[in-house]
RNA sequence: GCCCCGUUCGUCUAGCUGGCCUAGGACGCAAGAUUUUCAUUCUUGAAAUCAGGGGUUCGAAUCCCCUACGGGGUACCA
């Protein structure tokens, strides 16, 4: 009988959520519903050294931002419960318990200052030490001491962990949906620790206990993963679960935009660019780092972002709503190498997402943003500066420096401009036009009125036009950027296109006796 | 060190069942057009001898092997 697809994302609150695992969750989201399967948020709290406040409702509010709804979880609910590990602390223990008495597993009283020192050892030696198959013998566990030092210790109360028993010289194989066939053999591998001393399960145990219990068909998870994965496999096998043993993808990982490396966190304060959907305050120290939803990232950009780095859908097109990448997604086309993150083309997706937001939503945004530096201005006003520079913007935050202008006249004028743009005499010339410019009526069509009379007024005196619109350009912008010239006047209107052209003849004019 | 995974323009990638690849697209970059400015937009261009070397084959980016390089793992962390 096919099973219904169930896929999940396992977080641990130890901070905040990097970017390479949203894209994670995005890709079991996607996988998920294209096969009109679940998505389930379980939380993997099961080191209690590491856990941080706030990091679950930090994972939480992340997802929701981005509009990736889980069907089951933490928050959400379920009927296989409860969601966070540490809630389910009890019954794993039935489990590793379980193991050793098949003989699968077996407890393992050496303390860690004595792993250390047998570390140490061996480092002197220029050797490798793993607790595995070659060495265990000689360890303090169930499976050198005799029956009766074991039963003492363990009524001692002696603190234990309970360790994976491989067997020697074993292939096991699995295949990944990404990578294929991947073949390792057991006595490489290391008897890892599945039951820790405080009574918690570790990752592994806990996930391949999870996982079965939650009915989990794919393991979608970071390449960091691939190496323990033979031993889950064998986990699913000691278990006796291997008919419903899910299938395992493993992603590749997110790596420095420059130099070598996993994406971390000191990147993105380096290079400018977040590493976090959210922002993130830490608790312990305070430290913050910037997230994409406070960088000005739209949510969707972010979103299609991701779902490139790593994967294509084998056509041309690289524009993609959520809903058309559930449709188009399939984990063959998920590339085998770890892809390095391009800044430059994070911007350009957040622009091609800025350009569809409306007007109306363009200028609510900038009015707020408008606010904040103390400038109000009526909704009209700032809507029609919006229209005017929205195209040239990645961000919100673009605007403003798109435009500053309209809303402060320039005190300064821009050195190279103002040589290029004002020429000898136009200080004169620009005397002229303003008065004529102050002959015009005002009213709405001012500026198209205002333009007609420079045409005329610049053949009738065979003046340059470039020279003359530029100081103009000069004067009321401060720079040789913005629109075109018309819109400008039309926005800003007669009286302060006029001020703002005579406070230029009077500086400029001053600049220019100086020299 | 050992184990696993990977390697096509600067970056993300197409290419996977060998010939349609004188290797395609996107970002970025350059030039031109439009804008009497700047940006946008449009057009064009530069940019990978497919990590290197051996095979297999009439023919390989595509299959096999070796080497180099990159990444990951090697915790009572996930």
């Amino acid at each position: 009988m096919e099973r219904r697809v169930r896929v999940r994302f396992a977080p641990s609150p130890t901070g905040p959520l990097h970017i390479g695992g949203v894209r994670t969750a995005l890709y079991n989201y996607l996988f998920a519903k294209k096969n009109g399967g679940d998505f389930l948020l379980r939380i993997e709290d099961t080191d209690r050294t590491r856990f941080v406040e706030g990091a679950e409702r930090y994972i939480i509010e992340s997802f929701e931002w981005l509009g990736i709804k889980f069907d089951e979880g933490v928050g959400i609910g379920g009927d296989y419960g409860p969601y966070r590990q540490s809630e389910r602390k009890d019954m794993y223990r039935k489990y590793a318990l379980e193991l050793v008495e098949k003989g699968w597993a077996y407890y393992a009283f050496d303390t860690p200052e004595e792993l250390d020192a047998v570390r140490k050892r061996y480092e002197a030696e220029k050797k490798n030490f793993q607790y595995d198959c070659k060495t265990r013998m000689s360890l303090r566990n169930s499976l050198s001491l005799s029956r009766q030092e074991v039963e003492r210790l363990l009524e001692e109360g002696r603190a234990y962990v309970i360790r994976f028993r491989f067997p020697e010289n074993e292939d096991i194989h699995l295949d990944d949906l990404i990578r294929g066939h991947v073949k390792m053999n057991s006595s490489l591998l290391d008897d890892k620790v599945l039951y820790k001393s405080d009574g918690m399960p570790t990752y592994h145990l806990a996930n391949i206990v999870d996982d079965h219990l939650m009915k989990i068909t794919h393991v979608i998870r970071g390449e960091e993963w691939l190496p323990s994965c033979p031993l889950h496999v064998m986990l699913y096998k000691a278990f006796g679960w291997e008919d419903t043993m899910p299938a395992f993808a493993h992603l590749p990982l997110l790596l420095k935009p420059e130099g070598n490396g996993k994406l971390s966190k000191r990147d993105g304060d380096r290079l400018g660019f977040p590493v976090f959907p959210l922002q993130w305050t830490d608790p312990k120290t305070k430290e913050v780092s910037s997230g994409y939803r406070e960088s000005g990232y739209l949510p969707e950009a972010v979103i299609n972002m991701l779902a490139l780095l790593g994967w294509n859908s084998g056509t041309e097109q690289e524009l993609f709503s959520l809903d058309e990448l559930v449709q188009v997604f399939s984990i063959e086309r998920i590339s085998k190498h770890g892809a390095k993150f391009d800044l430059e083309k994070a911007k350009w997706f957040n622009h091609q997402y800025l350009m569809k937001v409306s007007d109306e939503e363009l200028t609510d945004a900038f009015m707020s943003d408008l606010k904040s530096r103390n400038i109000e201005r009526s909704k009209d006003f700032v809507a029609s500066v919006v229209r005017l520079i929205r195209e040239r913007c990645n961000f919100v935050k673009d605007l403003w420096s798109n435009s500053d202008y309209f809303f402060v006249a320039p005190e300064e004028y821009a050195e190279k401009a103002l040589k290029k743009r004002w020429k000898d005499g136009m200080t004169e010339k620009m005397m002229v036009i303003s008065n004529n410019l102050q002959q015009i009526s005002d009213g709405k069509d001012w500026g198209q009125k205002a333009e007609d009379f420079l045409m005329k007024h610049i053949t009738d005196n065979g003046l340059n036009m470039g020279q003359v619109m530029n100081s103009i350009r000069l004067a009321v912008v401060g720079d040789t950027k913005g629109p075109n010239m018309l819109d400008i006047m039309n926005v800003l209107g007669k009286d302060e296109i006029i001020s703002r052209i005579n406070k230029a003849i009077e500086r400029i004019g001053i600049l220019c006796r100086e020299e």
